[in-house]
Parts: structure tokens; C-alpha cells; sequence
DNA sequence: AGCACGCCGACT
DNA sequence: GTCGGCGTGCTC
């Protein structure tokens, strides 16, 4: 009599059924098969099960669906890894990770149509002779995670092509449904029809399409977001992580997985090299490569880069706001000579504060209780956290003085300055024209448009404009915005922002850099190009202060308020010595309600798992109310 | 007492 | 996800 484990689409732990005779030759772990649960018939996945069967009357399976396997060995092995480092049930992996087809009847196939309306990139041509280590890499047929660091974003994305000739089976991951297009419509060429897509966004028809043909075996590359690292190919033969440094590999929703680490996992379980790649390496990863848990491999091309002026605030002459005499005469300079200019200011809106200069007060979002930010368009206050708007007062709230006065400039008021100091109209380029019934993607059309040569915007710009534009002058007007949020990562953000203007600046042009702060060691080695030391220096930092990757994080989210947050420290604290207890703190949401943090800092991992069961052991009628991020950002 | 409704836990 | 048990509250 043969016993399985089968594992539902819901969130459940695997339940133990038997194998009925007619299946005892041909049942294996991976395949997809119909059980009773509940008066009901449902599609699950069977798991080996190694223990004797537990007491009771145990249930047949019914029947099973396909010829083979459907999840390959190391996905089953991923699966069980992920439900036990993230503490939740195999179920809720499955629910949340993997591809709904493999349960759902396979829908209608639509006439496949291309994506075609998010264009494409020119690859650059890559000499064999600067990337001897990384081809040398491709001897390896085992386990092991390389992080390379590209000189440029484009250059990462060009050394595609050589991964596509070396290996067949391949998962290439991006954070995002854009990138993710574009390379897919870049990479198609080089591609003999074995190349598919897979996000979110994604239509369902095309989705079933692309499961099925990688079940089938007609697609051994798959690209994509989140849905690609799940996709059940038979064989993985490499994981290339692009951008590893991105913030969107981690997921706040769910199962708070960092989709980077998964990959690193999955190719561990599948024996697989995992590739990560980046301009930009995360300084987590590349303290995995100095203490040589990865191996770091650099291409020895060095492409001419623009250069970093940084402007010392503090003794600069202001002759606008937010402007410093150099960047006044710079800029005026290169806007007479008709030249492409992107100023960065971390801030939407016109003003940031408004101030009472009778009591100092400021008016503030009775919710958030973050300063409100003057929008002139629509002639309101705004909560840029939870987007509560409000009338502009004419006097002050606390004192009812009418000595009011504006402080600080976001992108509207900059786009004022520049009309009124040069006479020019800028794009303005943020979240909120963005929003614009025009859209996004008229307005990458208007920035690539030769008409227009001067942009201002935000973060959200410089992550959207393509890296086939290029400006002759990027200014960032306040750096020091980047730099003192209170966050153990805000150096690393700040120098990886600087530092991808780099992809959107001519060679021969400049980047200017407005700081209070021009001693930060970050600027020298920005201007150097010298990201290892900027590195080193940085893992010191976080050494003394115990963080991450000197220490684990592991953040409790309770959606219940009351004396539970106390409870679970008292609980944590009587169990574990070696667990340090940051909070409770308050979570303001936009959209949800109020929640409690409590930050567990601990030197292992292991430490963090133990203390966090027990806990959920403790609480189990309230765990729908606790929730756990692993590695938080 | 009888029944509708909603919450919550269990499902092999 | 979804069924059934159970408590609550309203009606006959």
C-alpha cells in the first residue's frame, strides 16, 4: 500500500491520502491528481511522504491527471523550503506562487498576438575578450550563485544573448512588467519560438498558451516577473536575476517573499548556476561575494562615463529656490545651447511645508501626521501618504496668524522657476501627470519627442524613461532628501539612485549633485566609481550596528490592536535571550487599517524560525491577525 | 421552539 | 476554497 501527501491549492498543510492499486506503478510526487476533501473532488499535487501514515481512516485519491510528473523535483523541494522559511502552509505557497493552470481546465487559446506597442533595445556588441570569467562560468553544470557586476544597465542586458547560446532551459527574471516586455521583444530575435513571457499582466488565454507549451516542452525560456521563477520547466539549466538590486523583488502583499533570494534557492534545489546581475549590485549580495559565498565576476570593459560635480549647499550661493548658483549658470548655459536636461526632485506638489512663522507650526494630516504639501493646480493641501486633501488655509490652524509662508519646492515649483528664470516650459514628469488621462506612455512619447529638452520629475521618472535616451546634464537638486530617512538601507538607495543617472547621461555630460552633506564618504566614491569601497565601508557601518547582513530581521505584523502587542514581546523575551525586540510601532496604511510592528533582530536565522513557531504555536487562535516578513525592507 | 444568518475552524 | 457547526437574534 503506497501513501502520498497531497497538497491543495488552499491554505493547508499536506494531507496524507492513499494510492489507489490501478495507480501503484505509475503515481509519483509532482503529478496533479483528484482527491476527496470535504464532500468534494479536488485537484492537488502529490508529495512524497517518508513517515508511516497517521491514525485514522485515510481516504483514497481518485485519479490521476497527465502522463508525468508536472513539478520537477526541485520544485517540490523549493516548495517545502519556502513554507518552512516563510512559516506558512504548502498551500498558501502553492495558492499564492504557482501557476493556477496546472489545476484550472486550460482556456480557449487565443490567436496569439505580439507584444509589440512597448518597443524594443539595441543590444550592444559585447567582446568575448571582456567577458572570459563569465563565459569560463558557463563550464559549471552544478549548483552555484555568480553576481556579476555590469558597468551599465545596457550592458547587463546585452550579455543576454551570450547566456541564451549556452544554456537551453533558462529563467531570466526582471522586477517589472515593463523591463520585462522590452527585453522579451529584444530577445525574440534571437530566439528560434522557444521564448515565452510571464507576468501578471499577462492575458489568460496567452497564459495557459505558455504553461502548456513549457509543460509540453516547446519553451525552454521563460521570462518574466514573479510567475517566471515558478514556471514548471523540466530541467532548469541557469536563473539570471536582472537588476538584483531592486526593491520590487520583495513583496509586501502575501507571502513576503524576496523573489532574488527564491531564485537563489530554486537553482540550489535544481542544481542549477543562478546568475545575478546588476549595475548596481545590492550591498547584501555583494557581501555574499567578498565573504565568498558567491563569486563575483566583472567584465573588464570600462565605458567612458559622465561626470559627477557635487555642489555644497551649505556655502553655495541660492539664487532660486532649490538652485545654486552653479546649477543656475550651468543649467541656463546648456538650455541656450539647445542640450537635453533632467532635473530630479524627490517631491511632487508645489511646496513640502507650510509653515506659521508667528508659532512654528506646520500644518500637518491629522491621519499621518506628516507635513501636508501645497499642490497649486488644484489649489489644495495633500497628504502624500494617504492622499487626504484639504483646503488652503488662509491663516494658521493653531494661531490663526495670517504670516504664513511656503518652505521647500517640489516638481510644480520647479517647472515655475524654470519658466520664469529661462522661459522655457518643462515636462513635468511624476506620479501625478502621470495619472493624467494622457497617461504614461504619452508621456515617454512627449520625453522622446526632440521637441522636448527639458524634464523635471521624480524618482518615478528615472526609473521609467527608457535607457535609449540620453541627456547631456542630470541635476539632482535635493540629495539630501535621499540620504537621512531613517533607514539602514538609506545609503545604499541613495548611491544606487545617483548612480543609475549614469544610464541616462550622455558620456561627455554631467551629473551635478546638491548637498548639505558633501563629507558623506558616499560622494567620493560615487565620483570614483568605487563601489567596493563604498561597500566595505558600508558593511562596517552596519557591523557596529548590528544590521542586516551582519544580523536577520524578522518583522511581526499585527492587524489587531490592544495588549497583544505586549504579550507577544513578553513571550519572545521569556523564550529566547538572543532575540532583540524593536517596537511596537504604529503602521499608518493607505489603504488599510492601522497595523502594529513589532522587529525581531537576531544574529541567525534560525534563532528567528524557532522563536516565530513557538509564537504562532502560543497564538494560534489569532493568527489570522499576525503576520510575518522575513528579511523586511 | 424554529429558522435565517454570519463567523470560524477543519478539511486526510 | 468551501462545508458544517454553532451561537445570535428574530419570528411564529
Amino acid at each position: 500500500m503506497r501513501y502520498f501527501d497531497i497538497v491543495f491549492p488552499i491554505n493547508l498543510t499536506p494531507l496524507t491520502y492513499r494510492c489507489p492499486k490501478a495507480f501503484d506503478r505509475t503515481a509519483q510526487p509532482g503529478m496533479v491528481v483528484s482527491a476527496p476533501l470535504k464532500n468534494k473532488i479536488m485537484k492537488g499535487i502529490l508529495l512524497e511522504r517518508k513517515d508511516p501514515p497517521p491514525e485514522g481512516a485515510i481516504k483514497y485519491f481518485n485519479e490521476i491527471h497527465g502522463e508525468s510528473a508536472v513539478l520537477s523535483k526541485g520544485l517540490l523541494k523549493l516548495l517545502r523550503w519556502l513554507s518552512d522559511y516563510y512559516i506558512t502552509t504548502e498551500g498558501s505557497i502553492v495558492m499564492h506562487s504557482f501557476p493556477r493552470e496546472l489545476f484550472e481546465k486550460i482556456l480557449m487559446r487565443k490567436t496569439k498576438k505580439n507584444i509589440s506597442s512597448y518597443g524594443s533595445i539595441d543590444f550592444m556588441d559585447i567582446s568575448d575578450d571582456d567577458i572570459t570569467d563569465i563565459t569560463e562560468s558557463f563550464s559549471i553544470a552544478n549548483y552555484h550563485t555568480f553576481l556579476i557586476h555590469a558597468p551599465s544597465l545596457l550592458f547587463a542586458y546585452s550579455l543576454l544573448p551570450t547566456f541564451l547560446k549556452k544554456h537551453k532551459t533558462i529563467i531570466i527574471l526582471l522586477p517589472e512588467v515593463s523591463h520585462a516586455n522590452l527585453i522579451f521583444n529584444s530577445l525574440k530575435d534571437h530566439c528560434k519560438g522557444n521564448i515565452c513571457i510571464l507576468h501578471g499582466e499577462i492575458s489568460k488565454g496567452r497564459r495557459s498558451a505558455y504553461i502548456e507549451g513549457i509543460l509540453s516542452g516547446k519553451y525552454t525560456v521563460v521570462i518574466g516577473t514573479r510567475f517566471a521563477l515558478f514556471a514548471p520547466l523540466k530541467n532548469v539549466h541557469s536563473i539570471v536575476v536582472l537588476n538584483e538590486n531592486s526593491s520590487s523583488y520583495k513583496l509586501e502583499e502575501g507571502i513576503r517573499y524576496n523573489l532574488r533570494d527564491v531564485a537563489v534557492m530554486r537553482g540550489f534545489m535544481e542544481k542549477a548556476p543562478v546568475y545575478l546581475l546588476s549595475a548596481n549590485p545590492s550591498v547584501d549580495s555583494y557581501s555574499n561575494a567578498l565573504a565568498g559565498k558567491y563569486t563575483l565576476l566583472r567584465p573588464s570593459f570600462r565605458p567612458k562615463r559622465p561626470r559627477f560635480t557635487i555642489i555644497d549647499m551649505r556655502f553655495e550661493k541660492i539664487i532660486k529656490p532649490m538652485f545654486s548658483r552653479s546649477v543656475y549658470i550651468t543649467s541656463r548655459n546648456r538650455i541656450k545651447e539647445g542640450k537635453r536636461i533632467i532635473f530630479v526632485i524627490n517631491r511632487r506638489g508645489y511646496t513640502t511645508l507650510f509653515h506659521c512663522l508667528d508659532c512654528d507650526h506646520i500644518e500637518s494630516c491629522s491621519h499621518c501626521n506628516i507635513p501636508l504639501i501645497l499642490h497649486k493646480n488644484d489649489a489644495s493641501l495633500k497628504c502624500h501618504y494617504c492622499g487626504e486633501l484639504r483646503e488652503v488655509p488662509e491663516r494658521c490652524s493653531r494661531c490663526a496668524s495670517y504670516n504664513l509662508e511656503l518652505l521647500g519646492a517640489g516638481t510644480q515649483k520647479i517647472q515655475e522657476v524654470l519658466r520664469d528664470s529661462f522661459g522655457i516650459k518643462a515636462i513635468r514628469f511624476d506620479s501625478d501627470t502621470a495619472k493624467k488621462k494622457a497617461g504614461i506612455q504619452d508621456l515617454l512619447q512627449i520625453v522622446s519627442s526632440d521637441s522636448s529638452k527639458v524634464i523635471v520629475g521624480t524618482k518615478m521618472m528615472t526609473r521609467k524613461i527608457s535607457i535609449s535616451e540620453k541627456f547631456s546634464l542630470a541635476v539632482v537638486l535635493n540629495a539630501d532628501s535621499y540620504l537621512n530617512i531613517p533607514d539602514f538601507r538609506a545609503q545604499e538607495k541613495a548611491f544606487v539612485e545617483f548612480h543609475s543617472l549614469l544610464d541616462l547621461v550622455d558620456s561627455s555630460g554631467e551629473i551635478i549633485i546638491q548637498t548639505r552633506f558633501p563629507q558623506n564618504p558616499l560622494f567620493r566614491h560615487l565620483k570614483a566609481g568605487d563601489y567596493e569601497s563604498f561597500v566595505r565601508e558600508e558593511l562596517l557601518i552596519r557591523k557596529e550596528l548590528q544590521y542586516p547582513p551582519h544580523s536577520r530581521l524578522l518583522k511581526i505584523i499585527l492587524s489587531e490592536n490592544g495588549t497583544m502587542a505586549d504579550r507577544i514581546i513578553k513571550s519572545i523575551h521569556d523564550c529566547e535571550k538572543n532575540i532583540e525586540i524593536l517596537g511596537p510601532t504604529v503602521q499608518k496604511s493607505r489603504n488599510r487599517a492601522d497595523e502594529i510592528i513589532i522587529m525581531l533582530k537576531s544574529r541567525d536565522r534560525q534563532t528567528l524560525n524557532r522563536a516565530m513557531k513557538s509564537l504562532l504555536l502560543e497564538y494560534a487562535e489569532l493568527k489570522n491577525s499576525i503576520k510575518v516578513d522575513r528579511d523586511p525592507f
